[in-house]
DNA sequence: GATGCAACCGACCTGTTGGTTGGTCTGGTA
DNA sequence: TACCAGACCAACCAACAGGTCGGTTGCATC
């Protein structure tokens, strides 16, 4: 059991810093060294727990960024409070985490999309399937405001859902290099616009 | 004049294929031979040409890059009919050109962003240009239509311009792998909502 | 037909990459 | 105390990267 612990806590500090620094640099322009230098470990115990480079990013992927993309845009629209307010306040914090964080490169789990879109199905299988919680769990949170009469009921759930993903997709990639804290003031704006007009209202048909 | 032409010629050659090589496996995963070969050229033939592989990248975003975006999404909305009908069609036949494009990889200036924000200055030089040019112009022509009533005059320009190139980002990375020609088809729906949202209406305060 | 030069060739250099292998250390067990 | 296996080390390998360089080709000029 001790052995276990031990194993497991190497493999964790491997994990943490490859992500650190997979997110830093890409995947293709970190090497497994770089990784390794900065814990003192070898490439003996690199590959004596991981098959290869591939595997091990498909582990961090599943022990690590899901649960970071879990707890900063999943779990916090899960209530029953009012849905698109969630939405804002969730999109809201994780923009500004983004615009205090001075080491940003954009966001984690687009990032990756983009360097292995069409390229590695092998990676991009875990990666579509965090895009595929987070989406299920964007649409059962727009259902539900409809049902609780918060969301305009011919609101397309899915239409919403895609837009919402789409639009935070894309304001990450722009908040990296010019006037972060503008660009979020700006696109929160719009969002706030763009949520008034599927909210329900009195005077719909 | 006629040697100028052959120098210009097999830059050209090499600027088109390595622009596609770029795009289809990214800028780190494209080696130099992997274009020269395509080519049937040798690594003496491009550094004669290129000062090095970076510097060919540049000259790539310069003459190539910037051309495309600005046909593709610049071009088509410097009418003077109602701008939303003009984006709306721009983008719709962006992304329409997307769906049918088997070897699709996203968009190819979001493509480039990702890889090299925060990380590459000098590559990101110019492509944050190509950003800057379409703002400016989504800008521009948002004013138009708040000034030829065709959006409330209460939208805030930048605003809506930064929403909607967030959006275009977004939605082209989302539409690689997995349904994209129902993501778009959700996705204009909902653009069209914004945009019924923003234009200018009799009711308005 | 000798000269000059832009355009191009391809062998080579140096450093880095993902991955392998034989060996060593250490803590628990009999 | 002898042993054993999991955890790790460090030297090594072939492939490949970007970049260099001395040399060749082909065409215009005189």
């Amino acid at each position: 059991m001790e052995k276990n612990l031990k194993r497991l806590a190497t493999m964790q500090r491997m994990e943490v810093k490859g992500l650190e620094l997979f997110y830093s640099k890409g995947y293709s322009n970190t090497s497994v060294d770089d990784i390794l230098k900065e814990l003192s470990l070898s490439k003996g115990a690199f590959y004596y727990h991981y098959e290869s480079k591939e595997d091990f990013f498909i582990q961090i992927i599943q022990n690590l960024l899901v649960r970071k993309v879990y707890s900063m845009l999943i779990e916090p629209i899960e209530g029953h409070e009012n849905p698109l307010q969630l939405i804002t306040n969730c999109f809201d914090e994780a923009l500004e985490c983004a615009v205090h964080n001075e080491m940003d490169y954009g966001f984690l789990l687009s990032n990756f999309l983009n360097e292995f879109n069409g390229r590695n199905p092998r990676i991009m299988a875990p990666l579509n399937d965090i895009l595929k919680v987070w989406e299920v769990n964007l649409v059962s949170a727009i259902q539900r405001g409809k049902f609780n009469g918060y969301i305009d009921r011919h609101v397309d759930s899915e239409g919403a859902a895609v837009y919402l993903m789409s639009s935070f997709i894309g304001i990450r990639t722009l908040m990296v290099e010019s006037a972060p804290s503008a660009r979020k003031y700006r696109f929160m704006a719009q969002l706030r616009q763009y949520f008034k007009s599927i909210e329900a209202s009195p005077t719909s048909v």
